[in-house]
DNA sequence: AACGGAATGTTATATTATAACATAACCATG
DNA sequence: CATGGTTATGTTATAATATAACATTCCGTT
């Protein structure tokens, strides 16, 4: 599903680089936060809010939804996490600091979520956008199809 | 919100068109297959599940839940609905035969979603797509932010 | 009329997400 | 280091979105 050499040192970096983001940002990287994050990159893929919630519990008591989804919420509006709406899952963004460029690859059979940059894309949309007077806040792209490897090509 | 000259005829339009497009595919285009696109182009922008069932309970005793998804889901798989994932909402596609090259552009502020097609994207993203050596199946494309009218350009 | 498949009805429940209010942690400033 | 304002979290309840599973009806074909 993934190919991260060490996926151990792939989730540290992860946390590390938001660490630093937070910091840089006056942003509060609290544990609740951490956490989440950091169920959210050892999936290092699509990962739904429950199931979060569920792997929270076995190491807190009593976490509660709101709880999962404010940080949720906290780790997508700065950038560390994608949403994915058409899989209601969470996602960590690999490449935080160009994060509004992103799109995603989403193969329905393994259920990876490849995240690419494309500036064709972005120029594209950026045109369409301005040709319309329309002010981009936000773009989603996900395409979902089947992936290489699952397809057999090589 | 949205600018066809006679609404009404706009609204018949769809219908007519959506029929046409079941006649010709072997499709049957039921009571309440029809009943729900005429609210979807009723409301002639994002209408929710629920809402549409709200609406059709008023004229139809007891219709439930799954009655409108296994519409919607009909409707939505023959190209005359889309789904826009980031609302969880739907809206009627004004061109079913070009369908699979639509975006939208969201405005956040009066709810407006118009549906735009645009080669440049389409191509970048199938570049994209082949160049992953991914096979597309679906493409949701969706450009959130605030329209020219509501910022008040010309 | 009898059959088979497709569509809908029905009941129940799963899944996803938020409202509203209480408490705790954090941090600037006196 | 007390005080007060702000931000984050805890807690309870419920809203909003969507589907499973099985029964019944409808519809075209034979
Ligand atoms: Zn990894
Ligand atoms: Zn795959
Ligand atoms: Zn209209
Ligand atoms: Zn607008």
């Amino acid at each position: 599903m993934h190919n991260c050499t060490t996926h151990s040192d792939c989730i540290a970096e992860a946390l590390h680089r938001a660490e630093e983001i937070c910091d840089k940002r006056d942003l509060r990287f609290t544990d609740v936060r951490r956490k989440v994050l950091e169920l959210v990159w050892q999936s290092h893929g699509p990962i739904k809010a429950y199931d979060i919630l569920d792997q929270l519990d076995q190491r807190i008591a009593a976490i509660k939804p709101p709880t999962v989804y404010r940080a949720l919420d906290f780790l997508t509006e700065n950038g560390l996490v994608h949403k994915i709406n058409s899989l209601n899952a969470f996602v960590g963004c690999s490449h935080p600091l160009r994060h509004r460029e992103c799109y995603f690859l989403i193969c329905s059979d393994c259920g990876e979520a490849k995240e690419c940059c494309n500036l064709d894309i972005v120029d594209a949309v950026a045109k369409t956008s301005s040709r319309n007077r329309f002010e981009i806040k936000h773009v989603t792209l996900e395409i979902t199809g089947e992936c290489g490897d699952c397809r057999g090509v090589h």
